[in-house]
DNA sequence: CTCTTATATGAGAAAAGCTATCAATTAGGA
DNA sequence: TCCTAATTGATAGCTTTTCTCATATAAGAG
């Protein structure tokens, strides 16, 4: 009795997941997938998000005041959100994050993840500041 | 007319995050004032606590799965919250992200601000799993 | 000190995001 | 093909936060 099926809607959610450039909120990736596949729910999106950040397979991306978004993980590096459009755009490695959270271990924290987010304007956002202004 | 009134509810709720050796939740702030302010309302604990982070003097901390807790702003630091018993705990500054920061303009954003929490098991509940396994 | 009025408050409804519940469906081994 | 536990869809419910609006109040004007 192993256990953990796979299914349509499990292939679906990856593929969205996957696919997507930019790095879509649950919501976004039901839109994505309800066009060729109506019958699915918003729920299981839900749980299979869930499910592939437990796994590993995705990163939950937690911003200021609004929805999670979600990020295949495909090597070390960081996010920026823009403050004004929500848009969630990628950051290089700038700090290895790993040796200071080695350190942690002389607070007696056992360390489990961390999280790292920029909040900015992004150039789009500023371009249309600066045609509002003239 | 200039405008921003003093109120005594914006001076408990000031007091509260002020006092708080811990970084208290909105409703643990509401709770710690309600008992000598009966008449005190949700909403003027969340208004004010977001008028306090945009004057910069608290500073709003997001955690996984929970609602938001507030810090008074002293000095630069991050936090980490237990993930099982969800308590935040300060942790001092480890690396030099303002420097990291300033090299986010290469990507065209205007940085406003960066968050690092750190996720993981505080000392307590580390005792609490051994006691268990013996 | 009183009047004025725009800001702030209190109470509750409502929004937003997510999770729980449960009957019906289905993957996949026997 | 059959069996059965895992999964799904639908929806209710929960948590956290914001919105609405009538009432109360801070603080400047007179």
């Amino acid at each position: 009795m192993k256990e953990k099926r796979q299914t349509i809607q499990k292939g679906l959610i990856w593929e969205a997941v996957s696919a997507a450039d930019n790095h879509p909120n649950a919501e976004q990736i039901y839109d994505s997938i309800v066009v060729k596949h109506p019958s699915i729910s918003r729920a299981t999106v839900y749980r299979n998000l869930n499910m592939l950040v437990d796994e590993g397979k995705v990163k939950r991306i937690r911003v200021l005041g609004g929805p999670d978004h979600f990020d295949r993980t495909l090597g070390n590096h960081f996010h920026i959100q823009c403050i004004e459009c929500k848009s969630v755009g990628d950051i290089e490695m700038l700090a290895d994050l790993s040796i200071s959270a080695d350190s942690l271990e002389t607070y007696g924290y056992e360390l489990d993840s961390y999280e790292l987010v920029f909040n900015g304007v992004c150039p789009d956002c500023k371009k249309s500041h600066a045609a509002k202004v003239q």
